[in-house]
DNA sequence: GGAAAAGCATACGGTAGCGTATGGAAAATA
DNA sequence: TATTTTCCATACGCTACCGTATGCTTTTCC
């Protein structure tokens, strides 16, 4: 008596992804899973990437997702990693620079983490920061990667010429600034927010 | 059987504002609690500060907190009131110095926010921060506090001589700063943190 | 001293979330 | 085609919460 609703069944789910030759895996998720996972992780932060919202979000149930991974944690551990990755990778081509040009790269990385098209970036960035405060596997990731945006940035201060200890608080402070900024709400306390901006930036890298 | 049986006022509650001259009332609770999940909130962010474990660390059960207020959003709304009041009087507190002490008197404010004594305090001001990405109350109030702070620090900018601008900048890249460089983990960035801070706070202030 | 209110405990229903068990369908493989 | 492996759905037990209902005990006040 008890048949099946049959509601949604998972026919097509032929995965057309970037296919190797045949591969004839099925190969359907490693990545899929973090790439929803950090996109939740943007829009609710650490609290509200729970498995069952983000199965949800990828169509299945938390079936699925217990195939996949053996508990929430080992999805995070992948979100961290994957992060971690992913900024390393974007620190490197952002200072990466021809000789002569590191004050102008300087600019365009502050005018980068500010602009409006990074948002889900930053959302990405302060979820992070704050799942540290109360996590050591993510106080650590979020420390190398700290270490190593100033390593970088610093070295491309040094390249133009400043001293060591002026490379070094020049960094910190370009890198506190634009975190601090994303933290706060001034949209008000000025009409003219690029000008203000520039000032900073000009503060931050000139002379 | 739809009537209130008996108990429905959550209405009149003691009003333990100077009702009686030196009575020795009760007066227990009506900060205490607000008191208690304040800490709460340092700790664990807007997460942990859940009824039951905030009754739990006051000795109660949660009886007692839904005498007192009508829900958890009661709570949290006198925790930003609380929040709100007690920043804007360190503000004022902070920024009230006599003429030609201005400069000083920023020097003092950034080193007091980055000081480890107050760690409790950048506690809360990182969880009402996160709190405040998910939840239009608490982003307003994070506003009309950063609002009044930005301003009270320009206007010691303007006072020790700068223009309107340049000190608009200062101010916003003071705390941007400030908050940013909480966010941060840079501890093993440099062996001599407080010659970088110094100089951070130089180049904020100065010149 | 006794009624009334304040202050709190206990029990309950309801939701959301984690992780497990198990079965079924689809794809891969023999 | 038959069998194994992959992938997912469903159902279940458990815990942590929120908010309500209903007492029980201590004050407060007359």
């Amino acid at each position: 008596m008890e048949n099946k609703p049959v509601k949604s069944p998972a026919r097509n789910r032929r995965i057309t992804t970037g296919d190797k030759p045949a591969g004839s895996r099925t190969q359907l998720d490693p990545t899929r899973w973090v790439d929803v996972a950090i996109d939740l992780l943007a829009r609710e932060g650490i609290a509200g990437l729970r498995v069952e919202v983000l199965a949800k979000r990828c169509g299945v149930t938390k079936g699925s997702f217990y195939w996949h991974f053996k508990d929430r944690q080992a999805l995070l551990d992948a979100v961290l990693e994957r992060w971690r990755e992913g900024r390393i990778r974007d620190i490197e081509k952002t200072t990466s620079v021809l000789p002569g040009k590191e004050l102008e790269q300087l600019h365009y990385a502050i005018e980068v983490y500010g602009a409006s098209r990074n948002r889900k970036g930053m959302s990405i960035e302060l979820a992070v920061r704050d799942w540290a405060r109360h996590d050591a596997r993510a106080a650590a990731v979020v420390e190398s990667v700290d270490l190593y945006r100033l390593e970088c940035t610093r070295r491309l201060f040094v390249a133009s010429g400043m001293s060591d200890a002026d490379a070094k608080s020049r960094s910190l402070l370009l890198y506190a600034c634009v975190f601090g900024l994303s933290l706060m709400h001034y949209s008000h306390f000025d009409d003219r927010l690029d000008d203000l901006k520039q000032r900073i930036a000009e503060r931050i890298v000139a002379r």
